[in-house]
DNA sequence: CGCGGCAACTGGTTAATACCACTCTATCCA
DNA sequence: TGGATAGAGTGGTATTAACCAGTTGCCGCG
């Protein structure tokens, strides 16, 4: 059954209707919305207020709601080997495939990729080069349905997004990232060529394209003394 | 003024609430605290979603709530212009304040600061803490210049930004952020009580105001097993 | 002609309520 | 004794309905 939620049917009407628009353009006001679309008001405020958590939109009390400023493009940026910028996935990254195939999701990956237990995921586990040195273990897991013919030579090399985008037509826009401490256990620090509880970077995204899907849980692990993340912030200019 | 919102005061219970706890206990159900503090269910649930998002909560469908994992995690938001969310538990850090001092700036400090080598440096390390527990050493220096006045007793608590703002009209604007995977030092370890060589994150931030000037350079070391950085990418919605 | 104030918008917050979906447990029947 | 099942409890979604709070612009009064 198709999950069916209005608010992800009013989300996905919004985000076509945003696409077109040039940034700091008004949407219609919530009332019309309502009517429009046939939803309450705090179901359309709930899809809004998605988009607003994202940066696609902003509200203004009085005025009404606009378009965000121009997306910003890669927003987290990661320097590797210490003195140059690239993004995470790009470039002259060369890839060990240590682990490739499909399996049903389970419980819990079915959870976080929002699928049924019963659908197939394909899982690549693959080690991380820069420079002949091994950088990052990087375990990727996503539905299956989203790449029907990938191989693992296809994962060995250039960028991962772009492969899903021009062969797959999957359209990656947006991830959420959580970093924290850790320490190599025994497998790991052997791959990277480290001693055991060696300092790495413990790296959890969550990716969905343009129509709100999950398209890639990764959870990797990054050798502590050759990656680090730059990431630049920008605050509100509210009057506080 | 209080802001008075009921939703806000809501979240504050729940953070008192919170804070008692270990991790994975049982809050309440969402019916008990409706009738316990006297509001709405679509108004309670909008404060633990807050919560949820802050990842100090965790629901679970069927069984109930419960405290996340215990951690404090810091959400940057990536989106220029976007929203800016602050760090969860802002009002309940403490601080102890370990150095507190100004001295001439030197070669490279004023190189990161843009000062001249002569110029004053406020330099400032305290020991932050969350329930009780020491959580990160930061190491602050900022020009003296900028906040005459201050004393020690103005960091121990509350937002150091607010107080930027609201006291020495310092307009906090932008920030660039590198964050390391490292280990605890011996003098580290004993001030955040954990063993020596023990996981960490180790951060550098160099904070900007309106005018591009230079506010502070802050280099921070936050415990690893109680601290993780979450962030929000987008990418362009160009076609090409 | 200029200015003040009153509508009429906008989004922001809260409420009361209904029903759905999932989990666990206690009970009942084979 | 064992497994199926019904019920009670949980969070999840959606509705309707008010009212509050900023913003804007029109219109009438001075």
């Amino acid at each position: 059954m198709r999950a069916g939620l209005k608010r992800d049917r009013v989300r996905d009407f919004l985000l076509d209707f945003i696409a077109d628009k040039r940034p700091g353009e008004a949407i219609p006001s919530e009332r019309d919305l309502c009517k429009e679309l046939g939803v309450s008001r705090p179901t359309l405020r709930a899809a809004i207020d998605d988009l607003v958590r994202s940066g696609l939109l902003v509200r203004e009390h009085g005025r009404g709601t606009f378009t965000g400023p121009h997306r910003v493009t890669q927003a987290l940026a990661a320097t590797a080997g210490g003195s140059f910028y690239a993004p995470p996935a790009e470039g002259h990254w060369l890839s060990r495939i240590l682990e490739f195939g499909l399996a049903p999701a389970g419980p819990q990956l079915a959870t976080r990729l929002r699928l049924a237990p019963a659908d197939a995921v394909l899982r690549v586990v693959r080690l991380r080069i820069v420079d002949d040195e091994p950088m990052a273990i990087e375990r990727i897991q996503l539905p299956g349905a989203l790449v029907e013919g990938l191989v693992p030579a296809d994962m060995e090399s250039g960028s991962f997004y772009r492969l899903l985008r021009e062969r797959f037509g999957v359209d990656v826009r947006s991830a959420v990232q959580t970093i924290e401490a850790t320490v190599t256990d025994e497998t790991e620090a052997e791959l990277l060529g480290v001693p055991q509880h060696f300092p790495a970077l413990g790296v959890e995204r969550t990716t969905r394209d343009a129509e709100g899907r999950i398209v890639e849980f990764v959870r990797s692990i990054y050798r502590g003394d050759r990656y680090r993340v730059t990431s630049e912030l920008h605050f509100d200019a509210d009057s506080g």
